[in-house]
RNA sequence: GCUAUUUCGAU
């Protein structure tokens, strides 16, 4: 099961549901019984695929098979609708799932909250992270992406960074995602020094720039017009051997 | 040993 399972995986992986489904009916034809993974996997393939009526008939398969479906199950399909701004859906799920007795994790709470921040609801995000906190479900970095993005995006910079303050607290490190929101954010507000400073505490703060975020940088500094401090992070990022377009 | 979450459009 395991390799058909991996498989199975690669297929969705790649976009090839049609294959995905092949190998299942591969596996009950050599008497290879699927297991409560292999229909997770099918249904986060389906999901990837954007394809919602899809991923919830593997839902009613899965049961077919005897299986009840766990945090794995849940979790996709609530990724999915909040994907396809079904939002009120999602949150029906989500009750769904705890009335079932499964406790939902971070990553559940993840797409939730990444969700309310797309569409505005920076509030109820918050709200969420606080009720998350409260069941003892600890936040990550995913989490404070989400919500610094948002606040970044919408120039609320005091507010990102009060909330990567807390992030710190918590003993969570923040990552290019985090660093690349602030200094996107930060230039687009033309405050090109602060930019700079933060790039260039990364290091120290055991981040390596990544090429999306020295890419946007150099970017957002030759697009001001600030060609020696364009230059200047370009060698940097060719020092550290960091590829630039 | 297998499954789920973060960059809407910069380059």
């Amino acid at each position: 099961v395991f390799s058909y399972n991996m498989v199975i995986d690669c297929f969705c992986k790649a976009k090839m549901m049609g294959k995905a489904m092949e190998t299942l009916g591969v596996m009950a034809k050599r008497g290879i019984f699927p297991n409560l993974v292999t229909f997770n996997t099918l249904i986060a393939g389906y999901c990837k695929d954007r394809n919602v009526i899809k991923a919830r008939a593997m839902v009613l398969v899965l049961f077919d098979h005897g299986f009840k479906p766990d945090v794995f199950t849940f979790s996709s399909i609530i990724d999915i609708l909040c994907r396809v701004n079904q939002i009120t859906d999602a949150f029906d799920c989500f009750l769904e799932m705890v009335e079932w007795g499964i406790k939902p994790n971070a990553i559940t709470y993840n797409s939730l909250i990444r969700s309310l921040c797309i569409s505005g609801n920076v509030i109820k995000a918050m709200k969420l992270l606080r009720k998350m906190q409260v069941d003892g479900i600890r936040p990550d970095v995913y989490t404070f992406n989400a919500l610094i993005q948002n606040y970044c995006k919408v120039k609320k910079i005091d507010k990102a960074q009060r909330l990567l303050s807390s992030m710190l607290s918590l003993d969570l490190r923040p990552d290019n995602f985090t660093y690349a929101a602030f200094i996107n954010s930060l230039c687009e507000s033309g405050r090109f020094v602060e930019a700079k400073d933060l790039f260039n505490s990364m290091e120290e703060n055991r981040c390596r720039p990544d090429a999306y975020t020295c890419n946007s940088f150099v970017d957002a500094l030759v697009n001001s017009g600030r060609f020696e401090d364009a230059q200047d992070v370009w060698l940097k990022c060719k020092e550290k051997g960091i590829v630039l377009k």
